[in-house]
DNA sequence: GCACACATGTAAGGCGTTACATGATTAA
DNA sequence: TTAATCATGTAACGCCTTACATGTGTGC
């Protein structure tokens, strides 16, 4: 999938590896993250399968920077995984529910903890959304890139409201889950 | 992670790897699903490393059945995990959410076909959830481990909500999304 | 006789994380 | 001179999926 995620942004323009940890980490890592060394060695192997060519910048180059650039065999395969649709749930994996599963054996302080740790975690995660304007990074792409975006400005926009919706359903499950929890504090059933 | 659901499994009573898989597909699916050569290989190693014995259940055998049973280092090693809460956000991957992001290339009816496959996969999914009852697992698995599971049904329930209210936001989602893709074939903005 | 559920595995290979490693540029 | 940011990598290891593989018991 990583690999969908940079021909993607390659598809946009060319990038060097670190640009598109930038890149990741500032639009997609609300769905999909990834660790520079994933993303190095994800595309040598890409060049490798002539999905993209690299060349170090000779312009402004005081740091070495290579720059990848998808070729015609990468954006076919691009087109193709694009015209493949989803037809399956894309499962998803959530430590937290698994410790939950098993909480019976905890005591409520401790799971409350644990509840409320999570909860300022996924409260800043969507104080840091609204202050994200998809617009912005379409202009910045733009002249990047050198054509419009306000296009792709619309479905950056539906990621990112996925994003916020999923944030507020977590706060209010966690709420939920805080108050059935402190109720076991004052009823401890099995005392 | 794994290795942790199928201890806390274990902490419950003795199972086989095929019971692990059934208990795997009808309780943590929803937030942690696992293959059945998954769970076979990490039950092998998980006993290379002492965590478990196993033997063939030799009682009622028609079938090979190997039967694996918790030791003291695997309890031990389950309740320190339980014991360091989580102070991170588990980050969530979505294979739908990374092809909407990328989807200003495609037509406008090519992606509202995917959406609505997916809200069909996403409404059957809530609607399997409104048939599952916890206190029905806990019956059934006081019955296999000879205590009483009320409280433990309390947290599976509250990992059942979770998964219920992320289905109805993410149907939500699906419906504004699709009317927002609707709007794009009545206007197409680059014709 | 056939299909389906029960029951357990091996092997290959890609995905993903963590630790380790290096070195330049920029601003305080 | 010290810290932060820029910039790129290797190696080890575990996680996870997919394909391949085998055999029994039960019900129609």
């Amino acid at each position: 999938m990583l690999k969908y995620i940079l021909l993607g942004f390659l598809s946009y323009a060319p990038f060097s590896g670190y640009d598109l940890k930038r890149l990741i980490d500032s639009s997609t890592s609300n769905f999909w993250n990834a660790h520079h060394t994933q993303i190095y060695s994800t595309l040598r192997r890409m060049e490798a399968d002539g999905l993209l060519t690299s060349e170090f910048d000779e312009g402004e180059n005081r740091l070495e920077k290579r720059v990848y650039r998808i070729t015609g065999a990468g954006q076919a395969d691009f087109e193709s995984w694009l015209a493949a649709p989803l037809t399956q749930l894309p499962q998803s994996k959530d430590d937290l529910m698994v410790r939950v599963f098993f909480s019976a054996g905890r005591s409520p302080e401790e799971i409350l903890a644990e509840l409320r740790v999570q909860r300022r975690l996924h409260q800043q995660t969507l104080e840091g959304y609204t202050q994200i304007d998809p617009r912005h990074y379409a202009r910045q792409m733009a002249s990047v890139a050198g054509r419009d975006f306000e296009l792709d400005a619309i479905f950056w926009r539906l990621t990112l409201d996925h994003g916020r919706q999923y944030e507020e359903m977590y706060l209010r499950w966690l709420d939920q889950a805080i108050a059935q929890v402190e109720a076991l504090l004052t009823k401890p059933s099995s005392d």
